[in-house]
DNA sequence: AACGCATAAGTAAGAC
DNA sequence: GTCTTACTTATGCGTT
């Protein structure tokens, strides 16, 4: 305790939460790491790296929710003469 | 002061770039919100703003590039069993 | 009203949404260019166009605001014993 | 080869780098979630997280290089007339 | 429940 | 050419 009103936080608490960040976003980067990996592996057997983001974005979302967006857009696109993505 | 060697800074210069840059970001600024406002608009007109984001975005590439992205994107899904975007 | 019950979309209406959305966008994307330029200019003229970023930044806030901030990050790094913002 | 031509994308092999990367964001997802956590944490023991978002981002530069980017950062303050960084 | 903030992701440009 | 860095956009979260 310094004295008179200033500096009185609690270094020892605070420094607790800054390292269980700092050490939890240390394994968030390793796994950025590895996720990097994973695409650059994948397009050195050929894959297009952009396409698999998009189809693993895709998926995120439940088939019947991603659906109606799809159809949704279809008709906005039609409605623009812009067609392009339906048969 | 521009004498003993510390803060020789030309701070007329310096304040002219940031305040241009201010000024710009400002403008900036100004034309988000009226994007903002448009997409308020589409959306009290009954429209769906992320749809239209969409479209937008799509738009922003040459019609051949996006139909060969979509034909990729397509194989993948197909590939994966996925195949909900083709009729 | 097309007929059969799809793609009713006021086409018309959506498309002009979707216009006035891109040319705000193209005016958007000037101004950034703009910024981008006069940064361009400043380096070119010896600042350091990311510290010149930081002052645009902490310009955004009121000085009130700033200094306090500024005077709760110093305690936390002096709690930590990194008080090496001050002197 | 599945017979004509098209979709000889070999589904198998994309399938498994596609569940790999989806089984690495479930792993950054539940770490980032980790993170947040201990930010409400600190919240509520009367921390302030922004702040504390702060000192972690400082803490990620060596501090000779902090330092230096701070004091750059005050002479172009200094130049400005707004020296509130220092004393 | 809507609004703005803050994080995260994706994209594009620049440095080595 | 790769690899990082910065910018833009999008989504999610907390707030009011």
């Amino acid at each position: 305790m310094t004295g008179i009103g200033h500096n009185t936080i609690a270094g020892d608490r605070l420094k607790s939460f800054i390292e269980r960040v700092e050490r939890l976003e240390g394994e968030k980067a390793e796994v950025s790491g590895q996720i990097k990996e994973v695409y650059a592996e994948a397009k050195a057997s050929g894959f297009d790296a952009k396409t698999i983001r998009k189809v693993v974005g895709l998926r995120k979302k439940p088939t019947e929710e991603r659906q109606a967006e799809e159809a949704l857009l279809d008709r906005y696109m039609y409605a623009l003469g812009m067609a392009a993505l339906e048969e």
